[in-house]
DNA sequence: CAAAGTTAGTAAACCGGTTTAGCTGCTAAG
DNA sequence: CTTAGCAGCTAAACCGGTTTACTAACTTTG
């Protein structure tokens, strides 16, 4: 027996336009007596305007869906928490949606979205849309979206806020091969995904720059996992203990490459050094401490909720937009002289 | 220019009664060829139910709400997870709020889910409401509520998902007792709140068994944060040499104090024993890995969702639930004989 | 003082759905 | 053959809001 803006006006003798008018601080329309006393009556009796029938007339929902692999993924839980802040911040609450880099329950999702009639998305994307008479649909519905991380092909005319993955991957390697390394490998990502094919690129580009030979054997892909990590690093070392840097595709897989080269009682920094990408928090917290290309988490997701809700209410234009990188030198490296 | 039932309902010649139905997958009212029929239509201009239209009548929403302190504090990320996961395998849909313990912020964040009726809310408790007001009207609205990991005095209707904090904290101070330490701190989190009170009587329990005086000096109260372990970490150790283990209140505290540790050149586990609670993944991770009181961190969500989304649908009692803690045993205490 | 303008408010239409009462035409039962 | 029952559907009321067109009363202006 929910009380309703009828029940309002009929406490308040006027007709529930007056009461819509009080709740939406109209200011036309209604003298200060009787605003007055409608407050009051809100306030005694509890009344929560019910946003759900608001919506459906002002086709503006004041929520806005993110979608990510992992919120337990503390690379994500940063972004997420950016997202939230901005958020929040311009009155909007967000939904959250893990992924699992699964195509189908991303699907799910934006379904789910959309039935809730978000008034846009952040879209981690988990790749490229299998089911293409729901891209279509979905491109139609012309919801906006803002791409966060990563892009797709799929998804071109979605813009985001991403970094300089090449430029990334490109500081990484040059990091390790100003230590003197020569067989440095690529403990790389899922393949195919942009990130992961950006940064190889950076990092074929140092391999280029400095005269070293591709080998195509120190590319390992897998996945952005502590566990994959570890796995992969322990096969590559198997195969290859020339090996004598790893440039890590992200700091989650760093840290399962560390934990591997530990259990193989090869010594980091000095007998392999490691670099990863993102710098999390956790970077700094484990030993050796992580030497990375730091990526500003917490803003990008800030920045993409800010471009998103500029977008939704057309204040702005709707670019790409690179937030800069920083290599943050610890103790997974040698000392540089 | 979106498009709605009643669209639908001209395409296919029908009323917009007999679309409803076949959107509801309702059995009777409608022929398989009429369904067909407005099916086919639905997918060809790719229609989207507008669901909150729908929640004002059937005053649902599918939707819940997550208040906790910070998702990017690695504890509440996996809390979080679970959530998730659970609400979605029911077809919920979950907004994430970060309160940052800050109880007008909490105020604010009830006020928007009740605006957009979830249907029930996961409540990490940000202390008892300071405004006497909100609170009657909170009650009065009589939505669903589980607590999740803290209880609260103002809270007390509320029933939740927790783990028994005295027995945590007691395991914790007891496998300290038991390495041969009499001079054992507690660097407790916030002080007043639920899990740090009872993780002090925990550990006085313990004390107490053991014969051991309690100090009120080795009792430090601060925050649940890494900042917090190491800041007083610092001032406790440097007036209090003669401490031989830190019963820290949290992982992140216990992280924090061990990096103290390090600074101040104090040996962990060799000259001072750490434990904390939780068993957050990082826990592993860093060095000397943590030796701590594990919390089924993504059950507690999970089940924290599942309790609450019975409630909603009555189809269960609705009880406080205790989920058992495990002392995980790790480097940063000393190996028992 | 009349005309025009302003203010405060109402009633009704509308938003996009669900649900109920009732109608039509057919089949099965008595 | 009548009647009851049922399947298939419609029209209209309803959910809880917003918005628009309109009115009545009062104020200002020339």
């Amino acid at each position: 027996m929910k009380i309703t803006i009828n029940d309002i006006a009929k406490m308040a003798n006027v007709s529930k336009g007056t009461v819509s008018r009080v709740i939406n601080n109209k200011p036309e329309g209604v003298s200060e007596e009787t605003r007055r006393r409608i407050l009051k009556i809100i306030d005694e009796v509890g009344y929560v305007p019910n946003s759900n029938a608001r919506s459906i007339t002002v086709s503006e929902t004041k929520t806005i869906g993110l979608i990510i692999p992992d919120v337990s993924n503390p690379f994500f839980a940063e972004l997420a928490r950016g997202v939230e802040d901005c958020s929040s911040e311009y009155g909007y609450t967000v939904f959250l949606c893990n992924s699992d880099m699964n195509i189908e329950k991303q699907k799910n999702y934006l379904n789910a979205l959309l039935e809730k009639r978000v008034d846009g998305i952040i879209l981690n994307t988990s790749g490229d849309f299998n089911d293409k008479k729901f891209r279509d649909k979905f491109y139609k519905i012309n919801i906006p979206v803002v791409l966060i991380d990563r892009k797709t092909q799929d998804l071109e005319r979605y813009k985001g806020v991403f970094i300089d993955n090449i430029e990334a991957g490109y500081k990484a390697t040059k990091y390790l091969i100003s230590g003197k390394n020569e067989n440095i490998a690529y403990l790389a990502g899922t393949y195919g995904i942009d990130t992961t094919m950006k940064r190889l690129e950076g990092y074929k580009k140092a391999l280029t720059e400095a005269s070293i030979e591709l080998k195509p054997d120190y590319i390992v892909y897998g996945e952005y996992s502590i566990k994959s990590g570890y796995e992969r690093t322990l096969s590559l070392m198997k195969g290859h203990r020339e090996i004598q840097a790893i440039f890590a595709g992200s700091d989650i897989i760093a840290i399962g490459a560390i934990k591997a080269l530990k259990d193989m009682n090869i010594l980091v920094p000095d007998e392999v050094e490691v670099v990863g990408i993102d710098d999390i928090s956790i970077s700094n917290l484990i030993s050796p401490s992580l030497t990375t290309v730091a990526q500003p988490i917490y803003e990008i997701g800030y920045k993409a909720s800010e471009k998103l809700i500029n977008f939704i209410n057309n204040k702005s234009d709707y670019e790409d937009e690179f937030l800069p990188t920083k290599l943050v030198i610890r103790n997974s490296t040698r000392r540089r002289t």
